[in-house]
DNA sequence: CCCATAATATGATGATCATCATCCAAAGAG
DNA sequence: CTCTTTGGATGATGATCATCATATTATGGG
């Protein structure tokens, strides 16, 4: 079946933007080569016209979804001043809507863990991921005056991560709102931001 | 081969030791039943006239897990004035030991992300963990005169969850022990308790 | 000294998985 | 209108895994 042109690139990126989703949602290991195809309408013996295995998807597919996270963050924080920018990452990062929707959240809570059984070039995508968030944290900081932005930018993703972490394995609606609702009022405390 | 009275139960109380160790460094699907019992010294058949399932010994370990740094936590704050001990569990938490031993340290950054593909046992057991953790820390700040010391306690922890998990995932030592030193520090002094 | 018992060992079963060799069909080149 | 190219399908292979039925064997009770 001879598609045009950008057929298979189109598949490809079909595949990446499926994989992305599913190994937030379940883990590397959660997911298997045959479940990516099957979601993207394809058969499972495919997959390795598009990556030379599964290891190199789960590269390629970090790499895309802290792109995006990349992107939305930027989104988000745009125009806005940047206290006003910073206040609203903060309430959107800890909200039930990011803490139920793993599969498009930031991959640093759901990921973390893995990392250290991820192959090298997944496990370098995921630490320069961070290091890209930080990073906009920190000049978020910085447009607020915070002292050490660099270190600020830090604790607070730290913390932040942290705490939509242990909201996901909490079992009841209430412990888990708990978590988010008190660290999303230390940080704002903490940062000199406006409680919503 | 009989064996004296407890014998069976010490077997148990290893394989619950080996599954507790294997399961924060890799865990629970990067653990196989045969992995587990061949650390024992035994053979994988035996496995289940000590556990119903993998889910079971999964859930006992992670009670086991959670007991085991409970006991830490008490025997490392347990005479010391709480500003001292709370000043000493966070510099343990954020080390480089700590850091480097996740198959002996706090169950939360190692499985945090793994808590809803777990079976109900096992999950409802980490969440009864987190919150004996907490409780803990609750105790020590409110010790210090730190108001409303349950906010404060999980907003710890989850700084210093998140930020341990994070120093886990980075590839370099500058990297990893800058998150670590920050996050020391930053809750160091947001506690009011002495920089050592 | 023997035998019943209980703790492990052996080995099988069926499932899932990553990977790959081979085949098929349709679209574009001529 | 034919032929070649190529994206994707089919099906196989070998590995790993959880689970379980059955065999083995050392020991304590008799």
């Amino acid at each position: 079946m001879r598609y045009d042109a950008e057929h298979k690139e189109r598949t490809r990126a079909l595949l990446l933007k499926e994989a992305a989703r599913a190994i937030r949602a379940q883990g590397p290991r959660g997911v298997s080569v045959a479940a990516i195809m099957g979601k993207a309408g394809l058969t499972h013996g495919g997959f390795y016209a598009h990556f030379k295995s599964k290891d190199e998807l789960v590269a390629e597919a970090m790499k895309a979804m802290f792109a995006d996270i990349e992107c939305k963050i930027d989104e988000y924080t745009g125009q806005k001043p940047p206290g006003e920018a910073l206040a609203g990452y903060i309430g959107f990062y800890l909200s039930r809507r990011h803490r139920d929707d793993r599969a498009h959240g930031c991959p640093i809570p759901a990921l973390c863990a893995e990392a250290p059984h991820l192959s090298g070039a997944a496990r370098s995508a995921f630490a320069a991921g961070i290091e890209a968030v930080c990073a906009r944290m920190a000049a978020l900081l910085q447009g607020i005056g915070t002292p050490a932005p660099r270190q600020a930018a830090a604790s607070l993703l730290a913390e932040m991560a942290g705490a939509l972490g242990m909201a996901r394995a909490m079992p009841t609606a209430e412990q888990s709102e708990f978590l988010l609702a008190t660290s999303r009022r230390s940080l704002l405390l903490r940062f000199g931001l406006p409680p919503p």
